[in-house]
DNA sequence: CCCTGATTCGC
DNA sequence: GCGAATCAGG
């Protein structure tokens, strides 16, 4: 995975809103936390003010002002907020998709957990995550539909979960 | 131990 | 330039 310009730009604009160099590798997939660290050195971005954890404005869940929305705007898919993975750390409480509020967490593990946008099967593509959630019984049923890399039909959180045992998974998720 | 960023140095 | 290994911490 090189460096395009594509992800500088990703890189620096993370870097700058404070996520951790681990957090950011997650998002940038394909790079480790120490090639986001060294690429930030050679970038000559500013450092962290101190060493250690993550800014408080990074971890802290803080209520973004309701975003203001087209008055008549109506969702073309149903979203729900994601329940929250044990463990997990909220990087954003609220923040927008295509004009709807979704919620985005990041993982004790550091793996992002992506947007859940709760897909039917027929709504599925290549690039979205194919992990069933709810009763196929009832018609609640649908897919995490959470953006997926392109190796993986499942997005990064649910990828863990797939090839855990099925106690673990039940404790996991 | 979990995690953080900083530095070094072979590639 | 890149990033694994390592260091020094919280």
């Amino acid at each position: 995975m090189n460096w395009t310009d594509e992800r500088v730009e990703k890189l620096k604009k993370l870097w700058s809103e404070g996520l951790s160099a681990s957090q950011i590798a997650a998002q940038l997939g394909g790079v480790s936390r120490n090639a986001v660290i060294g690429k930030v050195h050679r970038l000559n971005l500013p450092g962290r003010a101190k060493a250690g954890s993550a800014p408080a404005s990074a971890r802290t869940p803080k209520r973004t002002p309701t975003a203001p929305r087209a008055p008549s705007f109506t969702p073309r898919v149903a979203t729900r907020t994601v329940a929250r993975p044990a463990g997990a750390t909220m990087i954003h409480e609220e923040m927008e998709v295509e004009g709807v509020e979704e919620t985005r967490y990041v993982a004790k593990s550091n793996v992002v957990v992506p947007i859940s946008r709760r897909l039917g099967l027929t709504e599925l593509t290549e690039r979205t995550c194919k992990w069933p959630v709810g009763d196929p019984l009832k018609d609640d049923f649908h897919f995490c539909g959470g953006e997926s890399p392109d190796s993986s039909p499942y997005c990064t959180y649910h990828q863990r979960l797939a090839y855990q045992p099925v106690a673990e998974r039940r404790k996991a998720r």
